[in-house]
DNA sequence: AAATATCACGAAACCGTTTTCGTGTTAACA
DNA sequence: TGTTAACACGAAAACGGTTTCGTGATATTT
């Protein structure tokens, strides 16, 4: 790279201190106006710009915020990174993006990576594996630096920072709900193993659904899809049974299930309600379009990032987390409809 | 934020200067072993993490790689993304995502950001809206500090930089060959306004295709989408001829004249048959699931971050860009087959 | 004429690290 | 005993800025 034009070159050009340049550039009063000219004129004509990295050292500040993210091509993540940008950008942060890819392992490393000081604070959506796992000593050690902290969505309570949720049980809730009220009465869930606490939420949210109805939650209408199997086949399972509702706590759970519905003759939405969660691409461009719970990702990213840039900027006095509950909504589309 | 643990600390703690602990640190033989010993000791405790700004400062590298894009909520860009991460990651890297949300300005200000010493190099893909100003002096002007920059996907040939692309016409001509294979006559092209190059390429592909088979084009069945207008309307000006193929530039036009093939009873893929671009979600779940031209957007940003390392790391001698060419496949589904 | 204020600029410290080049001490050698 | 080598460490410069605190030269006030 062409060497870069810095404040010494100027200063020794213009037989002037550093120190001058600096202000010149700054428009101090300090400095006289021919001088100030001369050197404005020069630095502009060579596209001087100031070397961030040594004003974020001498500032100790980067304004720059770390993400780590268990994956990326997934609507709902990347919504919640345009979220989190946006709100940066309005700050005059920006982001550096990094990925655990669910791994525990590079969840731990990346964390290290990003609490040496090139970041003034991180946002962390937790690692599925790392949920199994119950190991969250990086994110103490990270909190113990006091390095400002949010976690989202995928959470974990023990850990002291400010978090940023779904309401999954009542969104759970309002799905099943959603189904009970078109007349369904036997309503399968599609979930995930109980380990990814947000599928262990909106299964809660289901359960207490059908409580309010009286209705016995029955084992045999519940699947926790093994991903590394086949998942159409593991949903094949559960329409050996004579169902008229499907919960699934993903958009692809319930396309899936859209198709193994298709396939056994089922009309959707008249002989079966389908619901998914996730407001992404897929609900909308399917057929019939699904009915989903909007999770607002982009939402989320904004709270999330808008309470990190405060925590940081705020010299903080005595400081107790916040925890912001998204309520999500219902978004109606074709698969779901009163049973006639 | 807890201040830091730094050398200078460590050194005044243990009564030693800070070369001897910055040495010790790194196993230097310069240093006794029990000197060593108790400052790699008390360093571990308390912690110590160099400090990573002072390191990039000194050393005139960041190790991260600035990333340009138009959008993100989209799939073929987050694809691209997660290549780039995958590949610098690989090589010690990190990345620094910044959108354009397809705005000139936007691009102009994130580039000049980038520019300033915190990033190594950058990796682009260019805003829809300068593409339309073909205003390209930002670019050049990066170029003539000598940083490197590699563009993607949405290129311009005048910029003097290293370049991935798809190969647009091989994959537009490749998609209407497959349509007119199957014994499709009259096909429809739903395309992007021309100064978005993508779009004219592919369109170039479609007519060479059509030459091919000494099909004259027809301008009646190419639609050039207004986005800020209803894009269902749009498409279904184009069903009023008697057509029994479409080739939609992307997904998303492809799903829609799905829909209004349905609506106005056309049975896909009897009756017409209809091949999309880019290989996302929305293709694989629609149903009939869609055939599309794959894009490959994992390996575009794997090869652009690698040309860009390369170039980085290679105190280039005299340098002359490359230009990677990306050919895409057919992934063949449901809504295409021959005419019976 | 002496005291003081203003102006315009420079020296130096600082942010956290690395690295080159001493330098004082001890041990080995002639 | 004097010379040299090895050892173990420190001083200082460098990366590119900002900022505090002088300071010498005028200009103004008493």
């Amino acid at each position: 790279m062409k060497q870069k034009i810095t404040i010494k070159t100027i200063a020794k050009e213009l037989g002037v201190s550093t120190s001058t340049v600096s202000k010149a550039l700054k428009d101090s009063h300090e400095i006289s106006i021919e001088t100030k000219e001369r050197i404005q004129a020069y630095a502009k004509h060579y596209n001087y710009k100031p070397n961030s990295l040594a004003l974020q050292l001498r500032n100790q500040k980067t304004k720059v915020i770390g993400v780590i993210l268990p994956k990326i091509v997934h609507h709902f993540f990347s919504t919640v990174i345009k979220g989190i940008e946006e709100g940066a950008s309005e700050k005059g942060y920006h982001i550096m993006v990094c990925f655990s890819n669910e791994s525990y392992k590079k969840e731990v490393e990346t964390l290290k990576v990003l609490s040496n000081g090139s970041v003034d604070g991180i946002i962390v959506s937790v690692a599925n594996e790392t949920l199994e796992n119950k190991d969250f000593d990086h994110f103490k050690e990270l909190v113990s630096e006091e390095i400002p902290l949010v976690l989202f969505d995928r959470v974990v309570d023990e850990i002291f920072c400010d978090k940023v949720v779904v309401d999954d049980v009542g969104a759970g809730y309002k799905a099943t709900k959603h189904l009970l009220d078109n007349g369904r009465k036997k309503i399968a869930l599609i979930t995930t193993p109980n380990h990814v606490n947000v599928g262990a939420l909106r299964r809660q949210g289901y359960e207490k659904a059908l409580i309010e109805k009286y209705i016995k939650t029955d084992k045999n209408l519940i699947i926790e899809i093994d991903e590394k199997k086949d998942i159409i086949a593991q949903i094949e399972e559960v329409f050996k049974q004579d169902i008229d509702g499907v919960f699934g706590v993903n958009e692809i759970y319930a396309a899936k299930a859209i198709r193994v519905a298709k396939k056994r003759g089922l009309k959707v939405p008249e002989d079966i309600s389908i619901i998914g969660f996730t407001d992404g691409l897929i609900s909308r461009y399917s057929s019939p379009s699904i009915t989903t719970v909007a999770q607002h990702g982009f939402t989320m990213g904004k709270q999330a990032v808008e309470l990190l840039i405060e925590r940081i900027e705020k010299e903080s006095e005595t400081y107790s987390p916040k925890k912001i509950v998204i309520s999500s909504d219902l978004k109606l589309r074709e698969s779901t409809k009163p049973s006639s």
